[in-house]
DNA sequence: TTCATATATACGGTTGACCATATATATGAT
DNA sequence: ATCATATATATGGTCAACCGTATATATGAA
């Protein structure tokens, strides 16, 4: 598995690509259902951004039923899971990367028992 | 010192940025000509894609004579410089990354001794 | 003051990323 | 087959980043 910095960098520089992300780092696998409560966000936008995330080779996804299910790449590169552990920690506490976090453990009818990573 | 977590990744989007940076990283003082030198990019592209590091608050700038020495800001916090390195590791080796050092170490008349971090 | 060098900025144009909304697809239940 | 839910994609438009070239600024030397 092979990633290019630029390619890296240009994923994590959208915020809803960011958190998503660092969302899959504390869970290691959420569908896009998850994702949208979790960010706020509309259904399409996650899609959207999300299909970029799988495009760029950073997260890979499983369907289940009727949800898709969304993980980190687990072929990544050590290089580009230490960077994101380091930008986890950078922004540990901050808006609007805790809020998610939040935000994810009061979503009512999740789809599955949480799965923590 | 703060940085934004989507500034310091859309900087580091563009090679040129993120190339220098790794030079810096190695070098802890180089002059802009030896930046242009060392990536063989033109002068202005050189001059606009530092002001934008050093708009970013990643770099600072201190003239000396005709010349403008830039390096990695020294306030950074630790996250930031901790993702620096692992690009670093993450890419060595591997072009264009490693052609600009040795690019750099052949450059003839550089206006100093090199000074290497 | 005039010239050469190093660096920075301004200008005009192009391209790609992004958005919101609308629509399409896939699955499972009735 | 029909409906509801979850997800993906298509459409049209906007804006910001980037490029190359030209010009401006700053310093030091003659």
């Amino acid at each position: 598995m092979n990633i290019l910095p630029a390619s890296l960098f240009a994923s994590i520089t959208h915020d809803t690509r960011l958190r998503s992300l660092l969302l899959l780092l504390e869970y290691d696998e959420l569908c896009v259902c998850e994702l949208t409560h979790a960010i706020g966000a509309s259904q399409p936008h996650m899609s959207r951004h999300l299909s970029q995330l799988r495009e760029a080779g950073l997260v890979t996804d499983r369907r289940e039923g009727l949800w898709i299910h969304y993980r980190i790449n687990p072929e990544l590169p050590q290089w580009v899971t230490n960077i994101l552990r380091e930008t986890a920690e950078g922004v540990n506490g901050t808006a609007p990367f805790a809020d998610d976090l939040t935000a994810l453990k009061t979503m009512p009818n999740r789809p599955e028992a949480p799965r923590c990573a």
